[in-house]
DNA sequence: CGCAATATTGAGTTGGTTCAAACTACGTGG
DNA sequence: CCACGTAGTTTGAACCAACTCAATATTGCG
């Protein structure tokens, strides 16, 4: 998930993407469980499950784009986190969803019914640390984005954002200065806590101050890398 | 973990507390490595390890009270959990701390070495499990401070708060109107993402309007509780 | 009692919101 | 292929909740 890119670098450790996975070899039992699973196709804007919805399944996203979150009965939302390919959705609710996923693309994920999960947990004490050490770091990403939400300001929030979507594309070997955004406004308004406005004029604000380019709303090229940092300050630092 | 009791009610599923725990009879695999693991007491403000620090141990409450949190270089702070008695620290730590722990007042942990808890997880699927659900409810807590501290209002924010620990009273046993605060207004400050100034202004607030009484800074009685709920809104409720 | 740490209250400021109005991207059907 | 319509985005101006700075009041400890 991308929120995980937002933990400190120090602490990225192996996660169960598609291209680790490969690497990693005989130890990934996740992997395994979903290579016989089965495959489903959701719409852009279709829900992969909302929140209330008993959890029968955890995914692991194939291709596309996810958006996860939780809503008031007002109207106001919270984006918990973003899904990429690669990424596993759906841990860590026990019994029912507390968040809903909805699909910002056309998307393919696998899909893994829970019982089987538990099934093969219970005879693989291997695939419960598994699913520990990938709960350990969605807490972690969890943690990082209350802290970036909670602390930071408008600017600093929007800068962070951008770099974690870098980050991520360093690590999958792509462009790390070319940023295509899937979700609309709004998604990265309700993940970061701001209005669309704000996000608005706050792209402006970066866009005027070369620090980045922006071409048909989606895709951004960053182009002064170092004054993001800066802007982003944070650098998910360790302190007492 | 206080956080915990952000949760929706209908997801408050067993947890490892001590009270639960006797409940619970046999099965509990990870009390019982509890019950053999050696004691630490902490003096106030001392802390039981810090952001940076390698995860040697995990840690149960016995007494007293801790505050969970990360910084940044230039002192902000986020509290992210604050823990009482039953409760376990360190976990989803994976190789280093990301955040600290220090004790509010003067507190009594058990201390369990890691090695020792994956030893047995590797033997023992149950235990894997029972780390596995313990981070799920970590994880949804996270989620939910996330949610309060992004999309509620300072009254909004103090209310779930005060609410959360009343339903922690409550759920042991205690008066679940007559709150004592163990952190400072600094601590709740952090945690809710305010000002001291803005904690404290909230609290008169919702002491003129009779809704609660405070004593001495620390005791907080709930005078109506209806009206508390009302403030507090969202209900942690479940929608698209 | 007296001091140091913590908490409260007051007054002025501000970053981000709200409300409202233009603009852009892009899919659809003529 | 282009005109049209709609959803999404950008921009502007006024507003306000929470913040900052500063002074006063508790609390509790030596």
């Amino acid at each position: 998930m991308l929120a995980t890119a937002f933990a400190p670098d120090g602490v990225d450790l192996p996660r169960p993407s598609i291209e680790r996975r490969s690497r990693a070899g005989s130890t990934d039992t996740l992997a395994d469980r979903f290579e016989v699973s089965s495959l489903r196709s959701l719409a852009p804007k279709e829900h992969l499950f909302c929140a209330g919805d008993p959890a029968t399944h955890v995914y692991r996203v194939e291709s596309g784009h996810l958006c996860i979150y939780r809503t008031m009965m007002d109207g106001r939302r919270q984006v918990v986190d973003f899904a990429y390919p690669g990424d596993v959705l759906g841990l860590g609710a026990l019994g029912e969803h507390g968040t809903s996923a909805q699909a910002s693309v056309r998307t393919v994920v696998r899909c893994l019914a829970v019982s089987t999960l538990v099934d093969s947990a219970r005879r693989d004490p291997k695939l419960g640390m598994q699913l520990y050490e990938t709960l350990s770091h969605e807490l972690q990403a969890a943690r990082e984005l209350l802290f970036t939400v909670s602390q930071k300001t408008a600017s600093e929030r929007l800068a962070s954002f951008l770099l974690a979507l870098s980050r991520r594309n360093a690590r999958r070997g792509e462009k790390p200065n070319e940023i295509v955004l899937p979700m609309t406004r709004s998604d990265i308004a309700d993940f970061l806590g701001l209005t669309i406005e704000t996000v608005s004029r706050t792209f402006t604000r970066l866009r005027t101050e070369k620090v980045i380019d922006i071409e048909q709303c989606i895709l951004v090229t960053i182009r002064d890398p170092r004054r993001l940092e800066d802007i982003a300050e944070s650098k998910g630092d360790i302190n007492v």
